[in-house]
DNA sequence: TATGAATGAGCCTTCATTCAT
DNA sequence: AATGAATGAAGGCTCATTCAT
């Protein structure tokens, strides 16, 4: 089969599906999913071949999209401390911008129906990002610690920030912002 | 009175539901849980109303055995550092040596199925070794941000650590228990 | 086994057993009869071998109780009009006083569970009483239609008259039963 | 639109579920139903919400029946007595040749699982016939009783004799129509 | 005998998926 | 390709009945 026909529609579902799993988690119904979709209950299984298939690929889409945002360009002269800020901002902008689809990567992070593939994928996606962390990284902390450091904390704090960003009023977000980075920054100091 | 309820049976439903949401959340079916709990399916509508009030009550237990792992007495003439650590220990050994638990906790605080009611009297189980944290803590970090450290970040970095100590060789424990109280003592100083 | 020790209890069962068919049919639970009887689940079985049994004895009770009801002295010099009025009066009296009882019997008339054998009984506890009134009747009515008047008329026309009767005020009770007698016994005039 | 919903297999549910209604009463489970019609188990709910709208509806429709059967056109210089006439027989026909919708009816008008929505709206479907009848015996019958007549006595009567016809041969069909007519004529003349 | 926990078949309903249209 | 009716395997829960106490 060629490529399904319309791109919008895919999306709609990925989008009704993100609202629902949002808020129920995969035990979100496709047929509910469909209705929210405004498409057939048939239509879902067109573009998805299963609902696991879907949850898999709703993973994958959000994970892209996070993984886009981390991607970039530093200013000139950056100091090391900068360049985890910067990473550190758009980690919680895009948490705080949004928080349906922090709610699905918490709900789906936890499910044995995303596959260890899609895993794998997505941690390929923050490879380049994760390796500039390192770079930046590699003068300030314990070269011992720096995977605990990187690949367990620096994520997790970055969702503990913003599941309060996401709660709280806007005109503590800065604040949490700095309170959250400090923590990281100082507490990874060697 | 005829056969009593058996304490023991209550407890084996109990046991095989936490194995069974541990790995499959809360799609875990009663039948499956029956069936490895070695009792009719039935028979867990004796002890729990509804399979709701089952992962209510589960969530509740866990939480409590935690909870009173927290109620520590401290030796005399401690630091406040060294009370922080002692607490730190605590948490980490209680999710190295319980990590279905672990995963039960991570599966059930993303589901909708745990009401209100009952969040609200976890979070009066730790009431008393919350404020003692912050006691401890009262000299050392900012008060502006002494909930954030306390009430966010504490437990979700614990919860990391312990994630990551499960799925490690035993020797690195201790190591990585140091690391990530290292992160949260110097992070959160003032 | 001898004869159950408690009479008392099995009345007790027959009674909260008739108070719950009458509103809800042979759905109602045992353990809901068991309940409102002031027993446990299981006594209920040490009465009646089986809930069909149960449904049968109380259908049975019921019936004799009507028939009983039924075994009048006529007084001396009684006009054979006077003795179907006599039937008659005691038939809807006994229905006005036992409504929920004239409940039980329409739920269990329809059902399958009784069984033939008891639907036979029953029968023959009317028999004297039947050919009582086809005595009286003999003078008044048409042979040929003797059998329709008095096994699928009589009995059918008090029901109606008694469910009018219970949701009437007291009133009316005495109106309503001479209305359905002169309706019987005019209409039955050969 | 995809496959439309067939009006013969939603005829085949409802007549799968009188049959088995008929004979034992709102018991019959829906699985036997949907075998009986023919149909997957699923596939009732997509024509009947629950079990007790199924119930309802198939309730409504025999009672529509009727009533469409009860709309008659009486001749042209038709005595009062002759319209009753006319009623009468077509209410113990239609029981006749509709022997099993007489047993469904029968088993839920004493269902508590019919709502008092349903039994409103049957009632309006004989309004119309109800008051045709009540013009007929306004010179007939003692006003007084005129109520208990039409709405206790008329459709009871004439429920009794269908039980009867259909259980006797053909033969004394009319002959029971004749004497029930009768009965319900000379008993309700004032 | 009385109790009520234990049992497992069966109930109504939901749901992912298929397939006729 | 899109639709939604059709399917039948579970799912959670109830219930008559059994049996250990």
């Amino acid at each position: 089969m060629a490529r399904p026909l319309s791109e919008a529609k895919r999306e709609a579902i990925l989008t009704a599906a993100a609202k629902l799993v949002a808020a129920s988690g995969t035990e979100a119904s496709t047929a509910s999913i469909a209705k929210a979709a405004g498409v057939a209950e048939g239509t879902i299984f067109t573009y998805f071949a299963t609902k696991d298939n879907l949850l898999n690929q709703l993973f994958l889409e959000i994970e892209a999209n996070l993984a886009k945002r981390m991607q970039i360009t530093y200013p000139a002269n950056c100091s090391p401390r900068e360049r985890i800020w910067y990473i550190w901002d758009q980690l919680i902008e895009w948490g705080a911008a949004n928080p349906t689809w922090c709610k699905v990567l918490r709900q789906l992070k936890v499910s044995d129906r995303i596959t260890n593939e899609t895993r794998g994928i997505c941690n390929a996606l923050f490879r380049e990002s994760r390796d500039l962390v390192e770079q930046s990284m590699a003068g300030h902390a314990d070269p011992e610690r720096m995977a605990f450091y990187i690949d367990t904390v620096l994520i997790g704090l970055a969702d503990m920030t913003i599941d309060v960003v996401v709660i709280s009023p806007k005109e503590q977000h800065e604040q949490l912002k700095r309170a959250s980075f400090d923590l990281y920054w100082k507490g990874t100091a060697a």
